[in-house]
DNA sequence: AGCACGCCGACT
DNA sequence: GTCGGCGTGCTC
């Protein structure tokens, strides 16, 4: 047993020292290894460990004294010249990993998942001339010489290119003493930030907001505050000034963003006010560029990072202001992998390092707003600048009143609005949050309904494509002529509509508008990048969106808004259903009109009763949210209640329904604590997997991360059966 | 996450 | 007779 008289031998030695590494694996303890004398390790030491036959890179969790042990134990094979990982990233680490009981390991590897990082630099090489004249002179070589003499160095492939040669004659006359080896710097430096590059003019309320978020900067504590302003409001001004008095500080801050509102006018405006490009971070990002921010934020050299949510997890040394824009966003939820929230541990990290928090929104989350009623965090308020109302002059159209053409969705008041606002040379929008021709297709003979063969979805027609598309996995087939049923031909029918179908109407009542189609899966051949200049340069007047369209995008020639189907999103079962729509309307609506001209949305409702209608006619947030609320409170839901959610999934229905109720059978009796299900999970199948779900609710005052480990310590999913606990869902019902 | 070990079907 | 499928379990 070499390794038990090795680790005596260590623990005899008195400066031998063993460190806790913990691996980027779904481990739920860190693995001891020792350290060879001469290496120097602390905690946060980034390390390459053997494991098994294998090698990993590790951060070192904690160094403590050799004492005689039997464990085997195995040496630290290399440490990584690195700035170590600070304790408060490591706790946030081990916090998140706690929360979400998810193994520390999986938090880590989404810290590690750069493998460039950790890679050998590999050089940079360029070429300039030298003073030296090779032996031989070829014309060829002479041509290189003239080029590289001209004075900027190059890489072999652009000379060779310039000069008109191979890279191999590059390559040669640099053997031979003509060129000189000129190392390159591996990245482009790190601007840093000019805090009085772009200040803009501050409105008065906007001044005394900033003034009061530099206040809290200047405490260095952790707070929440919320920005609550609508859009038009000029929030971002405001948490650019908190940005600056925190890199005033000398801290670095990271601007969350979600994924799709990382935009280039949006990261100009940050370059205009610091006079420098901010760091980004995404999940698009080129392998170079990914280990160029890495690096420049563990060194503290990028400054300032927008980011989408996975750039919480960047190795922060000193980080000190985290605003989280469009914090209502439930993009920042994220449900692959370890499901974690981003504004909610955006907000966590702030406890942990003591810095401050900003959450900016026009519609913000019930839970901040509720976090606000219980003077957890602070809310400053924004009104708009040029003094508009929170939302433009809205009509609900009762569509129970409406008669329509089969197959028809626009009611001829919003028709009449659309042809009056495009007439006057204005924009229209219309919206409906739907895509593809028809969500619903179904055979006229035998009512067969299409649906997903791996997924309990129907297939939604995509029309542009030619394709039924399942909008849960990636399935789709060709659009069948004959019913797959009972083989009836030419009898099967669209139901409904999407965005495309709407479209097809549009342009039969408009034929002369120019029409712009805005979904996240087409854009008629232009880019979808193209599509939005042109709307916002007036190329298009009427435009036909999905969700999209009420992200972020600024469109000042747009005067009317028509939301086609306003019920659509509350029809689900979901409790937070509300909450949504009220967000994604106001959104919608609050596009038209940010212009010189005064706006109108025109809202098609099947539910002209529904409080939520009410208050949108009236743009009062707050009476509906106050309405949400109760109903929350009442029922003991979040935020007012704990939720998680236990889904078992696998390929075989009945045995995961035995799994699951298996499951509900063994949890134990807790105060505060009910355990609801099995039932199947919202999507009852997905990718060909049957999932099951089980609910547990508790009280806010309960340890429900307490109650689910003590549950669950020795449940171990068998075979194909797979277990996921999801702390906090998203959706709850 | 890898990677090895281990026990049952179609092939040089 | 073997090659190899991926289920199960371990890695300091």
């Amino acid at each position: 047993m070499q390794s038990t008289s090795k680790s005596i031998r260590d623990a005899m030695n008195p400066d031998s020292v063993i460190a806790d590494v913990l691996l980027p694996l779904a481990l739920n303890s860190t693995y001891s290894y020792s350290v060879p004398l001469g290496l120097a390790v602390v905690a946060g030491t980034y390390v390459e460990v053997p494991l098994g036959p294998r090698s990993v890179i590790g951060v070192v969790w904690e160094v403590r004294p050799a004492v005689p042990t039997n464990m085997k134990m195995r040496d630290i094979s290399r440490v990584f010249d690195m700035v170590p990982m600070s304790e408060t990233h490591r706790k946030f680490i081990d916090w998140l990993a706690a929360y979400y009981l998810e193994p520390p390991g999986n938090v880590l590897r989404m810290v590690l998942r750069v493998p460039a990082a950790f890679e050998e630099a590999k050089q940079n090489i360029a070429y300039s001339a030298s003073a030296t004249k090779p032996a031989k002179l070829t014309a060829q070589r002479q041509r290189v010489l003239e080029v590289a003499s001209q004075g900027f160095a190059m890489r072999a492939s652009e000379l060779a290119e310039a000069a008109g040669v191979g890279v191999s004659v590059v390559k040669a006359l640099a053997k031979a003493g003509g060129l000189e080896e000129v190392a390159l710097p591996l990245h482009r430096n790190f601007t840093p930030p000019d805090l009085n590059a772009g200040g803009h003019q501050l409105s008065k309320d906007q001044s005394a907001a900033a003034a009061s978020l530099r206040q809290v900067i200047a405490t260095r504590n952790h707070k929440v505050i919320l920005l609550d302003g609508v859009t038009g409001s000029g929030k971002t001004e405001v948490y650019f000034e908190a940005m600056a008095a925190a890199l005033a500080a000398g801290k670095q801050v990271l601007l969350l963003l979600p994924e799709i509102a990382l935009t280039a006018p949006f990261i100009a405006r940050v370059e205009t006010r610091f006079g420098c490009e901010p760091a980004q971070w995404h999940s698009e990002l080129r392998p170079r560029e990914r280990e160029r921010v890495w690096r420049g934020v563990a060194e503290g050299k990028a400054r300032i990072v927008v980011g989408a949510r996975s750039a919480l997890f960047l190795p922060w040394p000193k980080l000190g202001l985290i605003v989280v824009d469009e914090e209502h966003e439930s993009a920042y939820k994220q449900d692959e992998g370890v499901p974690y929230h981003a504004r909610d541990m955006a907000v966590l990290y702030g406890a942990i390092g003591k810095f401050p928090i900003i959450l900016s929104s026009a519609t913000p989350s019930l839970e901040s707003l509720v976090n606000v009623d219980r003077e957890l965090y602070a809310v400053v308020k924004l009104k708009d600048r040029h003094g508009r109302p929170e939302l433009p002059e809205t009509t609900r159209i009762d569509m129970t009143r409406e008669k329509l053409d089969s197959g028809t969705w626009l009611s001829s008041p919003l028709v009449t609005a659309v042809a009056e606002t495009l007439a006057a040379g204005d924009q229209a929008l219309l919206f409906l949050n739907r895509r593809g021709f028809a969500p619903l297709t179904l055979c006229r003979s035998c009512g067969h309904r299409l649906h997903c063969p791996d997924c309990d979805a129907a297939l939604v027609e995509h029309r542009f494509r030619r394709q039924l598309m399942c909008h849960h996995c990636g399935h789709h087939e060709p659009v069948p002529n004959a019913c797959p049923e009972c083989g009836a031909e030419g009898d099967m029918v669209p139901v409904g509509p999407g965005i495309e179908r709407l479209a097809e109407e549009a342009l039969k009542l408009f034929p002369e508008a120019r029409v712009a189609i805005l979904s996240s899966d087409l854009s008629r051949g232009l880019s979808l990048r193209e599509t939005l200049r042109g709307v916002e340069q007036g190329e298009f007047n009427l435009i036909i969106g999905t969700q999209l369209v009420a992200k972020g995008h600024h469109f000042p020639q747009l005067t009317l808004v028509g939301v086609v189907d306003a019920d659509l999103a509350l029809e689900s079962s979901d409790p937070r259903a509300g909450e949504r729509t009220w967000a994604l309307l106001a959104q919608v609506a609050g596009r038209a009109g940010r212009g010189a001209k005064p706006g109108k949305a025109l809202v098609q409702t099947y539910l002209p009763e529904h409080p939520l209608m009410k208050a949108l006619l009236k743009g009062d947030r707050d009476a509906y949210l106050n309405t949400e609320k109760q109903i929350r409170e009442n029922t003991t839901l979040p935020p007012y209640g704990r939720l998680a959610a236990i889904i078992l999934s696998g390929p075989d229905g009945a045995l995961t329904e035995r799994f699951a109720r298996a499951i509900a059978n063994a949890a134990p009796l807790a105060e505060g604590i009910t355990v609801l299900g099995p039932a199947p999970a919202p999507i009852a199948m997905v990718r060909g997997r049957h999932r099951w779900r089980l609910l547990v609710k508790a009280s806010r005052d309960v340890n429900i991360q307490g109650f689910l480990r003590e549950w669950l310590r020795n449940v171990k999913p068998k075979g194909a059966l797979k277990m996921h606990i999801d702390v906090d869902p998203y959706n709850f019902l």
